[in-house]
DNA sequence: TGTGATTTAATCGTGTACGATTTATATCAA
DNA sequence: TTGATATAAATCGTACACGATTAAATCACA
């Protein structure tokens, strides 16, 4: 096993993105009745921990800015499952409330998780370490993009 | 610590697909004065180590099918930075080679492997360790894939 | 040897992603 | 109070991704 440099760069971010595109295939079918898209899907799951949030804090949530998030979110406003209302406190933040309809979309989405549990073929415990490992990785790398750049 | 089938779904697929978003952001910088996208450099770095290959057969090192490959090869044609021409032995296949340009940029990208590694924060071996369980991961999810599917 | 099935790219439409910029609002300092 | 700065979304243009479909070449096999 060698443990050059070279490959490690070559290797880490071919799996890393194989692996979010396999992911995403995985999820589609299964979002497929529900019309929902991947991101969309994210999007539901962090408003159904916490809703009424604004557009950059669901971003936080998910690695997304505005740029993305907007278009997006109006569709998702436009399929009747949130609203986009401009915060009174602060006419500067749209805040996303999700509508009954997006709320009851939680329970058509109970059988996923352990879906997809089986489609990666680890145990419960080894999703877990992955995932800690994975979210240790998102913040190194958002922290060494704000270390680096030329502002 | 709770190990909850339901959050597995959720934090796994945060935690992937936020971390391969911020793998991308990081390697955008890297690969601007070079005049390439993420997904570019990964085709190159597949041509580096093999040439004169398929479309498909790129499109197997890097998970990715025509209707997203042939476009993307396209620009890369305009680029200068490879060709694309019918195979004579099977005229279905087209056959990716290096232009003089396309090969001579390897050496331009002999520092991205070591920027790479630090903004992981990860050690050589923790990278390679990652590398492997996220290797398997994408072979699973698209071995799920080919099972389920309804053909 | 022909013909239906399979394989390989390409095409098309929709939906992300992102950097750069713009617009509107809020905050801070003199 | 006002002007300078900062922040939050939105907008715009380019480039992926993907399912579904199409077109052409090859293969299988009766």
């Amino acid at each position: 096993m060698q443990h050059n440099t070279q490959k490690v760069d070559e290797l880490l971010c071919f799996s890393l993105y194989a692996a979010a595109n396999a992911m995403n295939r995985v999820y589609q079918p299964l979002l497929e009745n529900l019309q929902l898209t991947y991101p969309q899907y994210l999007v539901l799951v962090a408003l159904w921990e916490k809703d009424g949030v604004s557009v950059s804090h669901v971003g936080s949530r998910i690695g997304l800015e505005s740029n993305t998030l907007t278009p997006l979110l109006q569709r998702m406003e436009a399929a009747g499952l949130l609203r986009r209302s401009r915060s009174t406190q602060d006419e500067r933040q749209v805040i996303i409330s999700l509508s009954a309809k997006g709320r009851q979309l939680q329970k058509k989405t109970k059988d996923i998780p352990s879906c997809i549990l089986h489609a990666t073929g680890l145990s419960l415990s080894d999703a877990h370490q992955l995932r800690n490992k994975l979210s240790s990785l998102r913040t190194s790398l958002a922290n060494d993009r704000d270390t680096t750049d030329s502002s």
